[in-house]
DNA sequence: CCTACCGATCGGTAGG
DNA sequence: CCTACCGATCGGTAGG
């Protein structure tokens, strides 16, 4: 008997973890607890565990997801042939999109990623290294094209990526403001700094 | 008897705060227990309610100072007669000293407030509000002068404070970047981002 | 400063 | 899907 109601495009599981993303972005992970989950769901505790395998669980899969789709926009990014400042841009309109599509669970794998297990850990960190490293490598050549000043690449990157993780904070001002005045400003504010 | 020593400008309980906010940075305010602190000091747990009321007294110690310093130098900024770039600089100069001089509490204050009781809770919301506020005013003064670009002040502030808290991921960089470099490259980068 | 200990809450299991 | 329940851990107190 499914008291969680499955839909076409999600399965049980899924719907569980669209849940706990919510409540582990308004909590904390540490401060979620399985009991407010399953009230959150109109079903007890035991009863979760019968479609997922537990707490830390439902964090690694959405910390997965994350990465993933950040990983497969960053890959399939450096098949084309761009500019470095054209690449930088679909980087920062990219991480707007997934911001206002997955807010959730962007929001828990930005914060959250240090209570994954000690494997999942790993590779999370690894992932998220490895992105960082292909963005600095645009920076780079940028830098060698004359299209980019030149900063610190490192530097370049991490500003960047922290700005637009500030993007978490936006979600108050949408009432004030159009996603794509936002989206184009910080365009703007982001690529005049950087460029030659 | 007291273990826990305290020096001519600590007191024992500015002694225990000081390893709480480490240990809050490194694990988090909710996965910290009073064990583990008490442990790192050298004693057993409620040997430190002689020094300190609770748990969440210390938290709302270490969030107080932090918003208190950035509150106490957007004030004397605001007497001071500089063009509205300056002021900006003089802003993100001040986030980079008060990142290396008092890391661990800042980074707490940034992470954990959300731990706060609630009345305290209130108290930090409206003294960051009001910085931002603050911060606001300069760029809209900046923009109306000419200065600064005609991006949305909001979207300028935010942008620039995310980049900022960015700040906290730069300690495993220590090694390989000067501390001056990595602050005169930031400034570079947000001050060309906005300029007009 | 310590030992001893309390009530609350946690993630998760057994069994149906 | 539920009730009943377990062992672990938590913040904090009593009493010396």
């Amino acid at each position: 008997m499914s008291k969680i109601k499955a839909t076409k495009n999600n399965s049980t599981t899924d719907v569980i973890c669209k849940s706990a993303a919510q409540l582990f972005r308004t909590n904390g992970f540490k401060n979620s607890s399985m009991r407010m989950l399953a009230q959150s769901l109109g079903v007890e505790a035991p009863s979760l565990y019968n479609h997922i395998g537990s707490k830390s669980e439902m964090l690694q899969h959405i910390c997965t997801k994350v990465a993933n789709d950040f990983g497969a926009h960053m890959v399939s990014l450096e098949e084309e042939e761009l500019t470095a400042v054209a690449k930088i841009e679909k980087i920062i309109r990219f991480h707007v999109k997934m911001m206002l599509k997955h807010f959730d669970e962007v929001y828990v794998a930005n914060h959250d990623w240090r209570y994954l297990d000690a494997a999942d850990l790993t590779a999370f960190l690894q992932q998220r290294k490895a992105y960082e490293t292909a963005m600095v490598q645009i920076v780079k050549n940028g830098i060698h094209n004359k299209e980019i000043a030149n900063i610190h690449p490192q530097i370049v990157v991490l500003t960047i990526l922290s700005a637009l993780r500030g993007l978490e904070f936006w979600e108050k001002y949408k009432q004030h403001l159009h996603t794509k005045t936002l989206e184009n400003n910080i365009v703007q504010l982001l690529l005049k700094g950087i460029k030659l």
